[in-house]
DNA sequence: TTTACTAATGAGAATCATTTGCAACAAGAA
DNA sequence: TTCTTGTTGCAAATGATTCTCATTAGTAAA
């Protein structure tokens, strides 16, 4: 059994819940994309490789994987969320390209333990971090960007 | 006539608009909520106060006045998105509570000029940034937040 | 000021991601 | 096997946001 699933399913015994094949192939499905994804895509793609499992149990599942720290939400485009899992990933930072979509992703730790320097000083338990640039990558602003 | 009016004014003529009195309506209750709030809240105060904007125009408004450069789209909470005026106010950073929904704002220009600095690195030109914290506000995590 | 043109509005229908209710199901305990 | 309880799939419900379209209201010209 890998990394991933043996986090799960201590996480789930300590719920008392169960590893079930459902909840397998979502789980296996999410460390197979290693874009950011969302539901739809992560509902196609099961699909797509034969099995079946029902949106409903999908989206039953996504607040699991959050919780037992191997997913997270990561940014929202184009009204949906969009989710990354987490496997040894540092944490990073999105740079949301508005004209085409791109997404660059940066680690800095600098960043990083200045934000925690803040939710020390408010006495805060940081569960997610969430930094998003928007605007326009390099490509899309030499194209001009005056009225979009 | 205010600054924001005048802002507006003379956004919606570059653009051959109208400054009709809805948006102006749009425009003043917007300027006279000072926290962050949703659309639903927006409406809500503008009935109150005895005038009648339809959630249609509302939902209109919106873009415009972000384009203007009056509002922004601040943070999402509870599958809402949350705006807040701008109006001289510094940029800032929010920790959010998940559980009792608090939102705390923090300046923090260290974090402002890390950034810029990642920005000018892609060559991306910034629009709008977002940074927040997501967790347990100083008051929450005592009771207890193992289990959420 | 009246007319005429066009953008803007209001009301409600439509959309679309997400959630929920419920009957059927499955896995483990007794 | 039978009982219990959590899980699932389906379809209906929800809720924020967008769209349609008939009507209204700015505004420029007469």
């Amino acid at each position: 059994m890998n990394d991933y699933s043996k986090i799960f399913t201590d996480f789930l015994l300590r719920k008392e819940m169960k590893f079930t094949n459902s909840r397998k192939i979502i789980l296996d499905t999410v460390f197979s994309l290693h874009d950011h994804f969302d539901i739809e895509t992560l509902y196609e793609t099961i699909k797509t490789k034969h099995n079946n499992v029902s949106r409903a149990t999908i989206y039953r599942a996504i607040p699991l994987l959050i919780e037992a720290g191997l997913l997270k939400k990561s940014l929202r485009s184009l009204s949906k969320d969009k989710y990354e899992h987490i496997f040894g990933h540092p944490s990073h930072l999105h740079l949301i390209c508005d004209k085409c979509g791109k997404i660059i992703e940066e680690v800095d730790k600098d960043v990083e333990n200045l934000l925690n320097k803040i939710a020390i000083k408010y006495d805060f338990k940081i569960k997610e971090v969430n930094v998003s640039l928007r605007g326009f990558c390099s490509d899309c602003v030499k194209v001009g960007s005056s009225n979009v």
